[in-house]
DNA sequence: AGAGATGTTGCGGGTTCCCGCAATCTCTCT
DNA sequence: AGAGAGATTGCGGGAACCCGCAACATCTCT
């Protein structure tokens, strides 16, 4: 059986091969990348179908390498590992997993044991198997956190990109009023009336931004992400 | 010697623990904190005039607890050790640093050998040691990559909060239009309008703040201390 | 079928933002 | 001292934003 682990940070990854070794005799091979494109080359060159992912990495992150390693070949298993519990990767998972593929997520502050098993239950039974502090962002598969639905997240992406009210409209094919509507409950469930004194009033779309980013709901790399799909779609457009 | 260890990862800290052993024979004792707060009080109880410092850490970052233990103790000799060279954190250490207190900075990608030799330049022979990819940002201590000066980039971290112009000119102790000036050479520095297809217009308010992110101007460290300095002064003005 | 909750859309107006124009102010250099 | 470059400030207006109000449209229960 060969396996590829993709991630960024020597240390986290010698760590990893460690208890990829110990948990998984059956291991015959294993790869290793630096990066999303390495990983992709590797695990297409490889003909790897078990794969462990950080999803910070520079370049191309974790998120955008599991995309097409699955859309070549979606019986894939693939854990990721990360530091982070971000709502933002977890929607960017969500939104990729084929059908019926398993995988599983991962947080590096788990114990050496929780992540042996994690490589068992994944790349070798094929079970998903998601961290419990993850897990529970996510009720049926929908609506973490923060609660935000889809249409309000996309929105929220099409803000913090910077676009209009106006051209949001035009993209998510919505009036302007809904739109506004969808800004409004955006600044209501992010918490920008009342993060600071009251008596005080701001920029309530910038507010948005920083209070969606300071809760995790965004990331930088998701802000990159978006600004990919959004010149893609001006493109489309035409 | 006394050396303090700030440093959330188990496995960055375990590495760091063991260059230092092998690099400084003459430390006698190691201690260990997991975060901002707990570092500083370590070094205060200890009596501890040599850290290193992790940037990135949850609660509160090294930068803060940086400018605690200088308050305490301006004689400190401070090694930060980060993951990234994004100019916030250049930033904000440049403004902490004491008249003439050792520290440095290195990256968590440098070699082992670079490691262990900034270890004894600043811990030991108190000299200052720059990672020299860090201090190409640095044009004589002022006026990182992005070229924003001082002023600028305060303005920023308020636009950033969500702060209107108004807010930002009692802050700053600038007429209204001044700041909006300084609104204008920020969105030309930062690429405001370039940054996509022309032909459409975008916020340019937002859109700053999603350049700066993006060009590693600004991080959500950065965002979320800005925050706590904000209220800071908004109770201090009353 | 009807009542009620929820979501969508248009209108209107008060605010804030963006920025051109022009009048100082401040500094530097000769 | 005086010329010139660059920053600071006020004014004014067009555009975008925020949002209350009210008319419909949809969906869900009973």
């Amino acid at each position: 059986m060969k396996v590829l682990i993709v991630e960024d940070d020597q240390f986290h990854a010698s760590y990893l091969q460690d208890a990829l070794a110990e948990a998984l005799p059956e291991v015959t091979e294993i790869f290793r990348a630096r990066n999303g494109i390495e990983g992709e080359e590797e695990a297409r060159d490889g003909g790897i179908e078990a794969v462990v992912m950080d999803l910070q990495m520079e370049q191309r992150n974790g998120i955008e390498a599991a995309r097409s390693i699955w859309t070549e070949r979606p019986q894939s298993r693939i854990l990721f590992w990360s530091n982070y519990a971000d709502e933002a990767y977890l929607r960017g998972i969500a939104r990729i997993v084929p059908e019926d593929s398993a995988y599983g997520y991962v947080l590096k502050t788990a114990s050496r044991e929780r992540l042996k098993l994690a490589l068992r239950a994944v790349l070798v039974e094929g079970q998903i198997m998601v961290d419990r502090q993850i897990h529970r962002m996510q009720k049926h598969g929908a609506a973490p956190r923060s609660g935000l639905d889809d249409s309000e997240f996309s929105v929220l992406l099409d803000l913090a990109l910077g676009l209009q009210d106006k051209m949001i409209a035009e993209r998510r094919g919505m009036s302007l009023r809904t739109v506004q509507n969808r800004l409004l409950s955006l600044y209501e469930k992010l918490g920008v009336v009342s993060a600071l004194d009251d008596e005080l009033t701001l920029n309530k779309r910038v507010r948005a931004l920083n209070r969606a980013l300071v809760t995790r709901t965004l990331n930088i790399e998701t802000l990159e992400a978006a600004h990919r799909d959004f010149e893609a779609w001006l493109a489309r457009r035409k």
